[in-house]
DNA sequence: TATCATTTGAAAAATATTTACTATTATCTT
DNA sequence: AAGATAATAGTAAATATTTTTCAAATGATA
């Protein structure tokens, strides 16, 4: 595992105060790809008091920083995971909402390829797939 | 260029009224991918009375009937984009906000590659590069 | 410690979308 | 065509998500 959060905070210059650390915790420990309301669910059970908007913000704060990345999977919500260095997309499975990280370098390059192909410099990418899970007899 | 978007409803059995065939010629006309606020603006030059609602509901009724997609790109506001046999993806420009659509046959077969490769069926995909342009001298 | 800046919580506001309800329009049955 | 039934539209209110306002609390600085 990497450094947590709040080490990167600390590495990055982020300041951190007490309902910060905790949410940094929380998220840290989270290997799923939280809402932010699940996330406030989360933090809630540590310290009650926090507030939703602080949830909010620091999600924010934490983006900015480079720190997590917010996913738009269909569906709404906004969902936060924590950034490390070795980059996945997702795989969703739509029946259960499952999500599967994987790696595809092949993918990867190619995405490059087709960028600067049109003359563009390749500075973010979103891939997600949709999937149903062979082999499960559903209803 | 294909079908209008009337035609395909007329085929896929969907009903038209006035307001739906003004919102579907419009959408046919669009090389663009307008949110709804675009397109409610864009259909209130034709026909004033038509409530958003209305909008709301027509590219709901289209995107359910396979004749409009729907994209989430960042920034929070659903865009439409009608729906024709041949897929694409799309790069986007992120200073201009531009949207360039490119189709990559390899990519796509990669794709369906992943999701097998973790016992998955390939039912949809979202793919978004994010660009800047080459040799453009900025500030 | 007094002062200034930052952050928080609570509630209101903003934004995007959906829904309830009534009126209108279209469709069906004689 | 008239009347009955069903589907759709417009308006406004309701929901959902996220952001902002503002006063109080906390933290940092002189």
């Amino acid at each position: 595992m990497s450094d947590t959060i709040e080490q990167k905070c600390l590495a990055k210059g982020v300041k951190l105060t007490d309902q910060r650390r905790i949410i940094a915790k929380v998220m840290s420990e989270s290997s799923d790809h939280p809402d932010v309301d699940e996330l406030y669910n989360r933090v809630s059970k540590i310290d009650s008091k926090i507030s939703i908007a602080t949830v909010y913000r620091t999600v924010k704060l934490f983006e900015e920083s480079g720190i997590l990345t917010k996913h738009e999977f269909k569906g709404g919500k906004a969902r936060y995971e924590e950034l490390n260095e070795g980059h996945h997309d997702h795989l969703i499975d739509v029946k259960t909402g499952e999500i599967i990280e994987f790696v595809d370098n092949e993918i990867e390059s190619l995405q490059k390829k087709v960028a600067e192909k049109y003359g563009y410099k390749l500075v973010d990418h979103k891939l997600e797939l949709y999937g149903v899970k062979i082999n499960s007899k559903d209803e």
